[in-house]
DNA sequence: GTCTATAATAGGATAGAC
DNA sequence: GTCTATCCTATTATAGAC
């Protein structure tokens, strides 16, 4: 029972972009999942690139919050690392969605070009962020064989999003955990 | 100069399919490719269902060469690792596609039964090759730090899937080399 | 804020002439 | 094999009533 219709239509619009990209769903789309119509959904966002760059932001902001609870609720950087596996292992809805960064790139062509922007953004984010870990995993010695921590971050991120395909094709997340598990044991 | 209609509409399906994703390109985009209008793809390709099956059925028949290709030329488990991240990077061409698999994974909701049962035989088909050259590069000592080449080969394909999503968003495919440093120096 | 109605365009697909 | 013409549906978006 969601009362706020753009906090319903966002939600709708995340999903359905995480599920089929963002050539897959259609205004009408989100007019039925929130019960509307398709003129009520150009009230909240005028075009689909307005529509884009507010499920992005929040996007944005969630993910950055997700992140700073891990950092606050883990101190060692193995720790760190796991949690951040486990956190785009849940995104994955049991193989039903990627993550939307994921998601948008197959549709990049399709993106406005400030979504192209967040996209970029997110993952300078995210790479900062697995950087800091690894570097404090090798100082605290919570993660083997670490080289470069910058590297290893790059590393990292694309297998996270790699697992992430894999789980989506396969629609079941076993296939994420078989390719995380090497990563996993140096924890 | 392409003589054949057919295949110039294979060529311009696995480009746009590539670059844009299954929902991402029409029958009218492939007629204006090729010079011909749009009734005359149905001609070859009755249905966008068809036209994926056929696209599908020769990038597998491709790759499987190419993969064939790497197994005579080169002989350790090292050197043909370092060879398939070879072959994964030319598919990127400079970050305007992604492999097939990748893409059209993002676009799984809209793709026929068939295209879906492809997709896991071409990551099964890989994921054997994979561990075999992982198993070959632990016996010859060509590749360092093996576990488990079954584990080692799922978190390499993730990875190099994940490298092609990172380069495509970026469009830049010195970030595709960025997330493979760590496993290259493993050769 | 949501509705009906409508526009303008694009999508996949077919019929039948050449 | 390719064309024109057409069909039906979907898509993004707007105008104006309630």
């Amino acid at each position: 029972m969601t009362v706020d219709t753009r906090t319903a239509l966002l939600d709708a619009a995340e999903y359905a972009a995480r599920a089929r990209g963002f050539d897959g769903f259609s205004y009408a789309d989100l007019a039925d999942s929130v019960g509307i119509r398709k003129a009520s959904v150009h009230y909240h966002f005028a075009t689909k690139a307005d529509l884009c760059a507010a499920m992005m932001d929040r996007y944005g902001t969630d993910l950055g919050a997700a992140c700073d609870q891990i950092t606050a609720r883990h101190q060692t950087g193995g720790a760190r690392l796991l949690a951040l596996i486990a956190l785009y292992r849940d995104a994955l809805q049991g193989g039903k969605t990627l993550c939307l960064c994921v998601a948008l790139t197959g549709s990049r062509a399709s993106l406005p070009d400030a979504a192209i922007e967040q996209i970029k953004a997110f993952r300078a984010m995210m790479l900062a962020r697995l950087a800091a870990v690894f570097s404090a995993g090798q100082k605290d010695s919570t993660i083997k064989y670490v080289s470069d921590p910058a590297s290893e971050a790059c590393a990292t991120l694309a297998l996270l999003e790699g697992a992430h395909l894999t789980a989506r094709a396969a629609e079941n997340v076993g296939t994420f955990d078989d390719a995380v598990r090497v990563l996993k044991s140096r924890c």
